[in-house]
DNA sequence: GTCTTTACTTTGATTTTGCTAAATTATCAT
DNA sequence: ATGATAATTTAGCAAAATCAAAGTAAAGAC
């Protein structure tokens, strides 16, 4: 069984190598996402091409063979469904459960995890609107606009907060922008890096980088 | 803070102090109950000892510091309240939650621990009739006879099963001896060590050394 | 009272995961 | 090209937790 400390690599190279499209995934990358010296993400990730789990090649990066990504996908259904669970039956704050879901995707059972995603009915997307892969691994793949790309004055509902970093998260609660509630981009202006936008009411803005992480569907 | 390692050593030298009522507890056993060899439970003690949990003294064994024993009794609550908490609001079976509590003890956050204790409504014991301690470390230490000692042909509740061994566990549990059940002790043979009782309309016999295990109350 | 058995301790090695610091390679501006 | 800067790898070391095997002490057998 792999540990925690495996895992936490296997997901992490999976998430960055999603979010920047790029398959190969540079060794500094890891090293910033794990909290490690650089030197320590090296032999961790020769760990997990000895083990079979990822592809190292010395100087470009790492990628994830197919084992591996099997791996990651399963520690990302735990993640999520976990994370479902914590706002759904305990009263969680959606914007508060990922430490606490770190901790527990690793030693969840596969019994307790099945249990917990029939209790909650089998969803599709965590808190976040991140979607939880299927048991066998298959993840719906909805293409979302982010506020960057998606049409002005128009009505649009929330779908995904795709950053984990607490403090944006509790902003963007506060700002009332959770999965799920209404927003109107009214104004974007590309030379400010700036986007204008209306929600509960309220006139926000907000620059490129944030503006990027919040996805929206019609 | 505690490393799960320490945590499971300081637990079991808590309950096996706690059954055979000694404070100093043999080396001998604390390797068994831990699984490892004797050399490692040395090794570990001495650790413990010197981080102030535990006293150790060689040839002799070890005993918990306040220190020591406030931590056992944190690790029982997480692991009774986690226990509960499987049975009540994920349809688990009383006698199957050890293992997974087992693990999940490690790693559940003291906020979310709390919130389970509320959503139970503060239970005291857990689905064994293993007393759970309060957050402040007071447990109700009721005195319950075992099969052994209570009277007989006398209709007694069953309030606690000492023991954790799933094999045990799924035999009385088949036995409809769960906590909560009635039964009747109808004849107690010292020289075969075998005690004969009634529950659920249905002859049963025991020796001494299960029947020590079910403890029961009026 | 010696002897043997049993329990326990010590020692040295291993695995996993991390670090620091030095060496190497690549990149980019001049 | 060349030399400076940044990224990466190598090498050596450390802490935690384990084991195997050898040594030691205590307890009971005769």
């Amino acid at each position: 069984m792999p540990s925690a400390t495996v895992e936490d690599y296997i997901k992490q190279i999976y998430l960055i190598s999603d979010q920047i499209g790029i398959k190969e995934v540079a060794m500094g990358r890891v090293a910033d996402a794990l909290g490690v010296v650089p030197g320590t993400a090296t032999t961790m990730v020769k760990a997990l091409a000895a083990a079979g789990l990822a592809n190292y090649a010395p100087r470009v990066g790492v990628s994830l063979t197919g084992q591996g990504h099997v791996l990651a996908l399963h520690v990302l259904r735990r993640h999520r469904l976990i994370e479902q669970f914590l706002v759904e039956q305990l009263g969680y704050d959606w914007s508060e459960v990922h430490e606490e879901a770190e901790q527990l995707e690793h030693v969840i059972s596969e019994r307790l995890l099945e249990r917990i995603d029939k209790i909650l009915g089998h969803p599709t997307v965590d808190p976040h609107g991140d979607p939880i892969p299927s048991a066998s691994g298959e993840m719906s793949e909805s293409q979302l606009e982010s506020f960057l790309q998606c049409p002005l004055n128009k009505t649009l509902r929330i779908a995904r907060i795709a950053d984990q970093n607490p403090d944006f998260l509790s902003y963007i609660a506060r700002s009332g922008l959770n999965p799920g509630a209404s927003v109107t981009i009214t104004l974007r202006d590309s030379r400010a890096e700036s986007v204008q936008l209306l929600a509960r009411g309220q006139q926000l803005s907000m620059g490129w980088g944030a503006a990027a992480k919040v996805l929206v569907e019609r």
